[in-house]
DNA sequence: TTCGATTTGTACGTATGTATT
DNA sequence: AAATACATACGTACAAATCGA
């Protein structure tokens, strides 16, 4: 039997695994667990609580920061990030940021999962449902139906998604939305995000226009550098 | 006049910026030189090289390692990146990977560079044409029309680029080619790469059917994991 | 195969600078 | 002004991977 040995959290020295990678794996455990509010401790603190140097407090923060887990602010601390998954897919209006951007609720009910989502949303048998029309100047210029889990945490933070472009023939309705005519093609998206812990979080499907709305991806060697926005998803 | 100072390469330590920046910045300078051919010195050649510790080595070529530029191995040394900026829009042929993938050379030549694509080629009045169909399994996938500016390097690596996608209806050559019927449309991608001095390396547009390849992305916080491959660029 | 040399990885320590509160 | 937090920079030592003699 094992001493009294409440202090779980404690770096094992003679182990092959690194320190700085044994404190990275405690910290995102602490973070997914939300431990941690918004601030996590100091560099200093660290270093006391597990018994290592600065340099190996700073590589494992470094990891996280790299992940997109963690931020550091100069002279304040480090935070856990909430930087969000989605906002890859820039939405580039032709008419440019100046553009007055507006949103019109078209639709906000708890439903029956439809079965072409049930297989996505893990077998839910109702979700929120959430249709929303995004214009441009008053101009349409997408549709966007979100379903939620029911029992997901509202404003949770994405950490990986898919996503599926395509193109299809409009709907009546949606056609009607656009105010373009039946028959012509838009450009769709399909997005699935889950959170850090495999759920999912998120399914939702867009409909652009594709004169209005073309999808924009801007990238340097290793990272997406400009794809900035996505609508933002604000429940209510 | 000043001093005889062949030694253009050194850090100066009363300036604000800090002494790892700058050997960032000389280190970028002569990867895009060329001035490695593929091995970069070693840490311990560059502190004696600059005059400074270990550590400040290792904080400049980790940001190069960072941006995709430099790779280290272990035991081995660091070496410049030869991994290429394109590659990031996944066809996902419905059929997996078992299948065959095959492509033919529709055209090939030198021609005059057609006015919508002269802005973006800077202006060249001539550059190469390569217009190719891909199959998968003997059924033709997408159509993709590459213009190369003609003093651009063969396989030259591209370091950024743009893409804009969305679908537009398909003209009769196409729709042969693909063989789906006029008037449907297909997905459409634009891209451009850029060379690290900014240069245009390609232009290309590529059209695909929306039932049979769709554009798969796969994210997490900060990059895209899992969009390996565009159709392979080989030139003759 | 073994051994040494080289190179990056890990980890410690110390000191000082800069930003924030 | 002082305390706190991260940034920069120096130093040392040993471990692990690689390669060639």
């Amino acid at each position: 039997m094992p001493f009294l040995e409440k202090k779980k959290k404690a770096l094992d020295e003679k182990s092959p695994v690194p320190l700085h990678v044994q404190l990275t794996a405690i910290l995102e455990k602490q973070i997914e667990s939300g431990y941690f509010n918004k601030k996590i401790p100091s560099e200093r603190e660290l270093m006391e609580t597990y018994h290592v140097s600065r340099s190996t407090v700073r590589v494992a923060v470094l990891t996280l920061v790299q992940e997109g887990i963690l931020e550091k602010r100069h002279g304040k601390g480090t935070f856990v990030s909430n930087k969000p998954v989605q906002g890859w897919l820039k939405i580039t209006n032709d008419t440019e940021n100046s553009a007055e951007q507006d949103i019109k609720l078209l639709d906000y009910r708890r439903i029956l999962t439809p079965d072409h989502i049930k297989l996505k949303l893990e077998y839910e048998n109702e979700c929120y449902y959430i249709e929303r029309l995004m214009l441009t100047d008053q101009t349409p210029v997408a549709v966007e139906r979100h379903y939620y889990p029911t029992e997901a945490h509202i404003k949770i933070n994405a950490s990986g998604s898919e996503q599926i472009i395509s193109c299809e023939p409009v709907n009546k309705t949606d056609a009607e939305n656009l105010k373009i005519t039946r028959g012509m093609y838009v450009l769709s998206s399909e997005s699935i995000m889950y959170s850090s812990n495999g759920d999912l979080v998120e399914y939702c499907k867009g409909l652009f226009r594709p004169d209005l709305s073309p999808i924009h991806l801007k990238m340097s060697r290793n990272t997406l550098t400009k794809c900035e926005k996505r609508y933002p998803i604000d429940l209510i």
